[in-house]
DNA sequence: CCACTGATTGTTCCC
DNA sequence: GGGAACAATCAGTGG
């Protein structure tokens, strides 16, 4: 097999009661990835070139079209997903300051 | 120290 | 509103 990852769709019940990976309190949402942006643009022209097609189908062109793509075309869409990121590193600060104490609301 | 795994995010589709 | 294929990503935990 090339590659199966078998770590997909966890949420589906991660751990059954065991409580390892305790989520954390503020749960400071990661930022959205590449793909998040580059299906928000693609998802418009994927559509416009194939008329009328299911979910099914969108989803998995769009994932071969992402794959499709150079480097230097994902860069504007890892670039959004690094912006992203960069907001979720705030969150994560406020989350981590939270921690200490610092009570807002 | 390294690896993995779990959790999250957004799209569209239909119920 | 949510679940499901599509991909990325990251943080925390374990050995």
């Amino acid at each position: 097999m090339p590659k199966e990852k078998a770590t997909r769709k966890t949420k589906a019940k991660a751990v059954s009661d065991g409580g390892k990976k305790k989520k954390d309190p503020n749960a400071p949402k990661r930022g959205l990835s590449a793909y998040m942006f580059f299906a928000n643009e693609q998802r418009d022209n994927v559509r416009e070139e194939n008329p009328g097609i299911s979910f099914g189908q969108v989803g998995k062109v769009l994932g071969e079209r992402w794959k499709a793509l150079n480097p230097k075309q994902r860069e504007p869409y890892e670039a959004k997903a690094k912006t992203d990121k960069q907001r979720y590193e705030d969150e994560k600060a406020s989350y981590n300051a939270n921690d200490e104490e610092e009570d807002e609301e």
